[in-house]
DNA sequence: GTTATATTTGAGCAATCATTCAAGTGTAAT
DNA sequence: ATTACACTTGAATGATTGCTCAAATATAAC
C-alpha cells in the first residue's frame, strides 16, 4: 500500500477496516459530540439566537426582549427556560420584573465565527 | 435618567422604548441571524456533527462513514445530501464509490470553540 | 446484455419542537 | 384583602426532522 494509492475498499462484507479504525481512533468521544451538538442546537433556532444576540449587548427584562424580538412573552419565557437549563443565561429578580443576562461569553465567539462564515460565502 | 438608574419600565402599554430601540439598533440584521441559525442547525445533530468531525480528519466514502458512525448507509446519505445542499461538504466520484470531504475549514473553528466551552463547564 | 455493488431518493412514521392559549405564581400598589 | 402586573408553566397543536424501508440510479465486472 504505497503512498498515493487509495486503500479504501468499500463493500457490505469488506469495509476498509484500516481506514475506519484509523479515523475512529482520532475521533473525539461520542459523548462529547453529543454535548457539542446540544450547544449548537441552542443557537440553531432564530428566536433563541436573537435572544442571545440581544443579551450580548445588555441585560434585558422579559418584556423588553419580547418587544425587541416581536415574539409573545410566553414564547420568549419558554425559550428562556431552555436557555437557563443549559446554563447559557442567568436571571435576577427585581420587583415584578426578571432581568436576564448571559452566563458565558464563549457564545460571542461562536456567533462571530458563524457571521464570518456567512459573509465569506461566495 | 442619570447613570446607574434603571430606565426600563415594563408594562404591556409602556415597554421601555429607549432600551428597546437602543438595543435594536445594535442588533444584526434578522436575515443574517436566520443564516447563522441555519449554520448552527447543521451542527446540532449528533449524526451530522459526527460526519463532519470524521471528514475533518480525512476524505471518506459513504460506506466507511457508515461503518465508522454505525448508522445505516441510507441515513448517512440523507444527511450528506443536506450537508451538500448547505455547501458544507463536496463529493467526488471514483468508480462505484463516492468520496466526501469538507468544503470549508471554518467549521473546524466552530467545533473547537464548542469543545472548549464544554470542557470549561464547571 | 445480466448481475453485483455503492449510493441516492421518496414515502411513511415516530419523535421532537416552537408556538399559542389558558391558568398559575409572585410581587407591589391600593 | 383586592387588584394589577410581570412572568411562568402545562397542555395542545401544527410543523419539522431523522430514520427505515423499498425502489431507483449509476458504475463495474462478467
Amino acid at each position: 500500500m504505497g503512498a498515493g494509492t487509495i486503500s479504501t475498499i468499500c463493500s457490505v462484507n469488506a469495509i476498509d477496516q484500516e481506514t475506519v479504525t484509523r479515523v475512529g481512533l482520532r475521533m473525539s468521544d461520542i459523548n462529547q459530540t453529543i454535548l457539542a451538538a446540544e450547544l449548537f442546537k441552542v443557537l440553531s433556532d432564530p428566536t433563541r439566537l436573537r435572544i442571545v444576540q440581544a443579551l450580548l449587548i445588555e441585560e434585558l427584562c422579559v418584556c423588553d426582549i419580547s418587544a425587541l424580538i416581536k415574539i409573545s412573552i410566553s414564547a420568549i419565557s419558554h425559550q428562556l427556560r431552555l436557555l437557563r437549563s443549559m446554563k447559557i443565561v442567568k436571571n435576577r429578580k427585581q420587583g415584578k420584573m426578571v432581568y436576564y443576562s448571559l452566563t458565558d461569553e464563549h457564545i460571542r465567539e461562536l456567533i462571530n465565527i458563524a457571521d464570518e462564515h456567512i459573509h465569506e460565502e461566495r
